[in-house]
DNA sequence: AAAAGCTATGAAAACCCTTTCAGCATGATT
DNA sequence: AATCATGCTGAAAGGGTTTTCATAGCTTTT
């Protein structure tokens, strides 16, 4: 059943079908009805596809991310989707898994579908606008990167203050008055970088020399973050700031295996204010670094630079300390 | 840049051109290079959405489902991404916060893009078919169901065996000794009515009348678990099975809170095998519903039905217990 | 050397819409 | 009564591909 059937069985052209289909207002009362009993007797469907090759647009957007499954990741994929099925756009999610060849194969794709936009989900994309055939496949289309820069040259950013965030966890401890503070870190992520910046600037702040000396490295997870609580322990801190609340909660559960209490002997923080936080025991003081908030950024501003809005900026957005039990 | 602009720079029609676009065999060497170069010089992006106005079809699914933020879903979502994604598949997420107006509109947007095909996520889509409206939407378009069943003409399970799901963490409670087992429920799905029953079968087994009494309503969440733990707790059970895990360590949290112990005064068990089971402490045991096996059994389904291999059939899926800590 | 069979190419139709432009009434204006 | 505006409708072009069918030029066969 296409816009040729209708018209021919309510006796007019395809034009007017078109126009009811479309509420326009100049068509007559009664052509109206008529065509639209055809419609409704035939239950129509209007092929988007058609649609979407005259108008140019299938008004679709993309996700970007490595890994949905991440809750944090997640949390921006809910709240993009959300968003723009509001604004009648469809979403495409894809999982490059971190890799840049995967990367480079949903740029190929979308830039066939024409998308109407790419929302870049995770910091670990700062690097794709430096790959020449990404930037070749996304030049025409606009990109905003949810935490992080595109580096590409129609792409925007919403940043998110991460070096403000571990210097608010660092700060806080000090005021609890812990001296002995390490960091771990696990991703290496520019986002990650700058957290680790904040370390360091926080523990310069506190005059305190070779912090490079209180940065232990794990495995990002659970696992990665029990693993590495050997090391933690063996240095006697009595706090750890950590990159990811998930690694962070691993480290909490090294530390209480290797007999030591949490936040009694060492406190323990967190970063991204995930669920994860809430149901470990203790509960994980993080870094809430305003996940839903940047996603909201992120579709304002895709949208305003899909409708040529040209009233766009990249924006930058504040962490915020959760204290719980673990500090 | 199209199809007519490369012909005409590369001296040949477009047919030639569409040709070597899609390494049709019959096309001499030196053209293919002459047409090639051309294609290349302009680094030429062919448009996806007219190809599939000809081949009626985007290669596009769409999973349906209330949040991809719950974990589970977030699991389906990656696998069914990942698996069509090497089938040359773009996967559109759908998230309807529940609303049957929601998916309604979604049934029809869909319907529209002509998707090949759609993953309902979430038993509670088992009473989508019964919706008239979302029923002549989908008609035409295959439906598969990761765990229920669609209730659609055109609508294919995978089904996961919940009543024994919940029996195996009913039996080894038995086993470890447990006499007085009560059962916290949450959400109102099919799902959670084939776990109850699957309580009630275990219960009846094992001799013990009234399993009705022995049921508690919860709300779905942390919060809501730990809400239950009163009502629980009052009722002086050894061991509680809870129907989602999320709920198991809001009650777990409860339980402890209350000045109990788990697993010595009350074993807990939760079901999901979510991150959230290792997480918490102690560690949840859990009734693994095998979540990516479910995912890419749908995938296969759904698959043959978009390629009508005729070779489909409706697959079903056993858990199996995980135990830890809490049991 | 003529007939038959291949192969590479191009013209044109098809996919299903939207939109522009022209036409034709009808009613209003002078 | 002639002109003009106004409102509704249809024809046709256009959007960018794929695919079918016809044709022209070769090569092979007899």
């Amino acid at each position: 059943m296409n816009i040729y059937d209708i018209a021919k069985e309510a006796g007019v052209s395809i034009s007017t079908v078109s126009r009811v289909l479309n509420n326009k207002s100049n068509v007559m009362p009664a052509t109206r009805e008529k065509v639209q009993a055809v419609l409704d007797k035939h239950s129509y469907t209007p092929n988007a596809i058609a649609r979407g090759l005259v108008a140019r647009s299938m008004k679709t957007v993309a996700v970007l991310t490595v890994d949905v499954r991440v809750p944090h990741y997640a949390r921006t994929t809910y709240i993009i989707e959300r968003a723009f099925s509001k604004l009648n756009y469809h979403v495409l999610v894809c999982n490059t898994g971190g890799e840049l060849e995967e990367a480079r194969r949903y740029a190929r794709l979308l830039a066939e579908r024409q998308v109407d936009g790419i929302v870049l989900v995770g910091s670990i994309f700062n690097k794709l606008g430096q790959d020449e055939e990404v930037a070749a496949c996304l030049h025409n289309i606009p990109v905003v990167s949810a935490n992080g820069q595109p580096g590409l040259p129609n792409g925007y950013s919403v940043l998110v203050d991460d070096v403000q965030g571990i210097e608010l966890a660092v700060e806080h401890l000090a005021q609890k008055g812990r001296q002995n503070i390490v960091y771990v870190k696990d991703l290496d992520t520019d986002s990650a970088q700058l957290k680790q910046q904040g370390f360091y600037t926080a523990m310069q702040k506190r005059g305190v020399k070779n912090a490079k000396n209180r940065v232990i490295k794990a495995e990002y997870g659970l696992a990665g973050g029990e693993e590495a609580a050997a090391q933690i322990v063996a240095l006697r801190p009595d706090a750890v700031v950590c990159a990811e609340d998930l690694t962070a909660v691993g480290v909490m559960k090294g530390i209480i295996n290797a007999g030591l209490k949490v936040p009694e002997d060492i406190a323990v923080i967190g970063y991204n204010n995930s669920e994860y936080s809430v149901i470990c025991t203790p509960e994980l003081t993080t870094v809430d670094n305003k996940v839903e908030m940047s996603a909201l950024f992120s579709v304002q501003l895709l949208e305003s630079l899909i409708e040529k809005d040209e009233s766009f900026s990249s924006m930058s957005i504040q962490p915020e300390l959760v204290v719980r039990q673990s500090s």
